[in-house]
DNA sequence: CGACCTTTTGAACGTATTCAACCGATGTGG
DNA sequence: CCACATCGGTTGAATACGTTCAAAAGGTCG
């Protein structure tokens, strides 16, 4: 296996100097039977006597910084990649300048699928905390797919549970109020993070209100608001960007079914 | 290739008396050249020398008269269905009995993706008139994918597609007003009957108020009061379930950049 | 015709947004 | 080191928008 260390990507904050990633490759053997996140990751849909196969074949590991973006909104789409550690922010930006978070990626997720239709991104996805991923080029994985039933399975599944995931957010933003949605997303990510061995009851997340907002269509003080009435309540305790989940039952009631 | 003549399923309205589809098969010869859907489906990936073999080994017609259901929420998923002739909306139901319609289809889609990743369809599909489908064995597509570049290449571009098209629903429910979202609402379908070759400007959906409130996260009144003040400023004519679009630079403008 | 459904419109209400001020943390430059 | 600017977050007050409740008109179908 490769490991690129780059610096992976430009940074977006500071006005968007663009840094090309450097790609300083050096050679570490990290195979997939070591990572973390093989449970999630192509290598469950192959035997592991394939493994190597994908080793020397599939993946290149890249760091994305904190702040930094693993590609932007516009640029040609030629990989996937699964999410090994850390996790990403992914918005588009309106014509009108205001910006939208439209989804957060925890540790096992494959990003990228977005930009498989135009062959071109359509989303911007930004490291929330040091990460890292393994590319996983398109072409390759399209080889596999066709070559080895389990893989164009696992890949089908992934494609649709990206098409089911999108349907809830939509239910989610076409129905319920403020809280509701705070509420169902808090729950979410509790459900999400539970499901990679996390905590479900307390993590951080590096977003801001607005982000948060822009992500269920409120203002950054109506989510503000209603993260001051959940602690008021007792549901939750807040403190900047970390959330601790005191009352998850009451939390699933202030999200009323869409939870 | 076989066409089978039922009543495609469970008539949905009055109080979904269950109708086993009938099956009494009659061969007969329709094949996808003569499909005024072609180019966007199965066929359009493979050279018309193999078009015969998927008229008798894939492609399946089935009649779905107006009213009822091609396939329900919790029904085993095993095909997809590309979309002949005719119309289709899709809605779910929430645990609160409300329901909510998702997508509105048109002819040349392709219907049943989103029971792709659990094997099992999540949002029921009921003809808004009389229509036909071709039946295409998700086993079936399987095959021909890993066994055809072109047809991976087209499958994997519908499937991305609705990922994009999802999103972009997430972007529209999450910013603008009431009147922008009718707006893009109304210019999405435009778009889309013009690329099918039907009138950009006039068209009649069989979906009530209610249906596109929900659709859209609006009540029933919003969305007629949007329409009223439409019609008022001489951007639409409405007359029932049929709209006429008079003024689509208007109409741009009212959507506000959510086009 | 009568029952039912859809649509429209009005009025009162409720919720989220907007505008604004303030706080605390962070970072910068003199 | 401190003054100052910036940014994210919080809170209050006024406003705007959509919902809800209510009534009535028009259509459709038995």
């Amino acid at each position: 296996m490769i490991t690129v260390t780059s610096t992976g990507g430009n940074r977006t904050r500071p006005l968007g100097i663009p840094v090309v990633a450097e790609l300083p490759a050096r050679a570490q053997a990290v195979p997939c039977g070591d990572c973390a996140a093989r449970e999630a990751c192509l290598p469950a849909a192959l035997p592991p006597a394939q493994w190597g196969m994908i080793n020397q074949a599939v993946c290149v590991r890249q760091h994305v910084r904190r702040e930094y973006a693993l590609y932007r909104a516009g640029e040609d789409f030629n990989a996937l990649y699964a999410l090994r550690g850390g996790s990403f922010k992914s918005y588009v930006v309106g014509e009108d300048g205001r910006d939208q978070m439209t989804a957060i990626h925890l540790r096992g997720e494959i990003l990228g699928t977005e930009g498989i239709a135009a062959a071109r991104h359509t989303s911007t996805l930004v490291a929330l905390e040091d990460s890292e991923v393994c590319v996983i080029p398109f072409g390759v994985l399209r080889r596999l797919s066709a070559e080895y039933p389990t893989v164009q399975k696992w890949f089908h599944r992934l494609l649709g549970g990206q098409i089911v995931s999108n349907a809830g957010m939509i239910a989610l933003l076409g129905t319920g109020r403020a809280e509701e949605r705070l509420a169902a997303f808090l729950l979410n990510l509790s459900r999400r993070f539970a499901a990679r061995g996390y905590s479900p009851r307390e993590f951080s997340l590096n977003v801001t209100r607005h982000d948060i907002g822009s992500h269920l269509g409120l203002s950054t003080e109506t989510v503000s608001r209603a993260f001051s009435r959940f602690q008021r309540e007792g549901l939750v305790r807040v403190w900047k960007q970390r959330v601790q989940l005191i009352d998850i039952a009451g939390l699933k009631r202030s999200a009323g079914g869409l939870a």
